[in-house]
RNA sequence: UAAAGUAGGCGAAUGGUCGCUCACCAUCUGGUGAGAGGAAAGUCCGGGCUCCAUAGGGCAGGGUGCUGGGUAACGCCCAGUAAGGGUGACCUUAGGAAAGUGCCACAGAAAAUAGACCGCCAGCGGCCCUAUUUCAUAGGGUGCGGGCAAGGGUGAAAAGGUGAGGUAAGGGCUCACCGCCCAGGUGGUGACACCUGGGGCACGGCAAACCCCACCCGGAGCAAGACCAAGCAGAGGGCGAGUGGCCCGCUCAAUGCCCUCGGGUAGGUCGCAAGAGGCGGGAGGUAACUUCCGUCCCAGAGGAAUGACCAUUACCCUUUAGGGAGUGAUCCCUAGGGGGAACAGAACUCGGCUUAUGACCUACUUUAACUC
RNA sequence: GUGGGUGUAGCUCAGCGGUCAGAGCACUGGGCUGUGGCCCCAGGUGUCGAGGGUUCAAAUCCCUCCACCCACC
């Protein structure tokens, strides 16, 4: 199990899917995202960033980092849906912020 | 050299590791190829395409607005005309106010049928004052009915302007020049320009106020629309008329249309990437553009791909050291450190417009200053 | 994709061509009171979302842009 692709069948697609993990996940915060979660067979994804972020090129940015964290660290995240929200901030971060402030809480040592 | 004007260009490159989307080949491990923009944006216009409607006409409603051309079409582009702005290169603006209605605050005498506050002018009548030693004459003030619109002042705007003559004072009252109007001619497809003659002059501004004139516009949108698969359950009421603004007209009489309640599904394929296409060249045209030949195939997602990290080389800024030019400010070369690199992401598609955009580059032109 | 709305004082809103743009609340100062509130008097307050244009004159009319909000499929 090397691969550090990101296929489709981990992406969390649903617009139903999205509002029962907010409604019953676990929430975290922390400086620039929201997180949830909540337990499942398979690890998978799901993206949600906002108009009030910034324009399409920052949004798009924002999601493509968090992707790679995902697609990176696969190995030593918990089992279970993982949903990201973006907050305001974000579009400033490269990928250490981003890794730096979601291994703290997601991963496993 | 500096400051401007116009037209355009570029929108870093190469390599490595790990990934994403599509196509093809292999086949369960992979390989090869392709993969954002000049604005992809805003959605301000106009087309293509699809469905619905449609004999035709009228009235609404909306849009455009100097002239000629280009175009599939446009509110776009090109060439010109006039007016205005700028020393200039250049830029901006554009139907009709003698069809009608309406508005023009404040100020001012008066604001569109002109009018007369101060004023100017002569006449008449009485009274008062002054001067000339009485009569009387002259001057001034005041009153009455007239003439005038030069001057004052108000305003955004005061009913042709300047000068001369003339007059009681004035006035296109007359004359010259300028402006305006009318008629004719010449040139131009035309907007318009020029010339000749006539008229003393009539016609304030606002249509981004209503409006008039000319021309254009059927409606909706790829969630259009077509097919496949899965699934369910229909019931009640209304319309006699319906026709996606209205009317006339026209057509139909149903398996039609509309409303309410209830049930089911929200999966896949096509549309969907060869086009008013790009590049190079020839011909026509002042140009926009058209046409012919050759050549190329160039994103296609669907919680939505085109990325992350690293290295090197260019570019710009800053700083340090060394060298060079110059009296100097400063500039150039070499090496090193630090920093910066904009605006922004296809969603059926094309032509424009508008807006955002770091640094840099090119061409032509103008105006200043200096040198030869 | 389509259609519509809003932007005016610190806040909530009027005004829709013509004096120096108003109202309520809030704010400041004074009075009243031993003090505070209520109450009374006086006052400040604005690039009318931004930039152009039309007009003698624009918050108002016309273009372009910005921000926010709503509806429908």
């Amino acid at each position: 199990m090397k691969s550090f692709g990101f296929f489709k069948w981990e992406k969390i697609r649903k617009k139903r899917e999205f509002l029962e993990i907010t409604n019953n996940g676990k929430k975290i915060h922390t400086r620039h995202f929201i997180i949830y979660l909540r337990s499942n067979r398979d690890k998978r994804l799901g993206i949600t960033v906002s108009h009030l972020v910034g324009n399409a090129v920052k949004r798009n940015r924002v999601k493509r980092l968090i992707r790679e964290f995902f697609r990176l660290n696969k190995e030593r995240l918990p089992r279970c849906d993982i949903l990201i929200v973006a907050k305001k901030g974000a579009p400033l971060l490269n990928y250490q912020n981003v890794y730096g402030e979601l291994s703290g809480v997601l991963l496993d040592k």
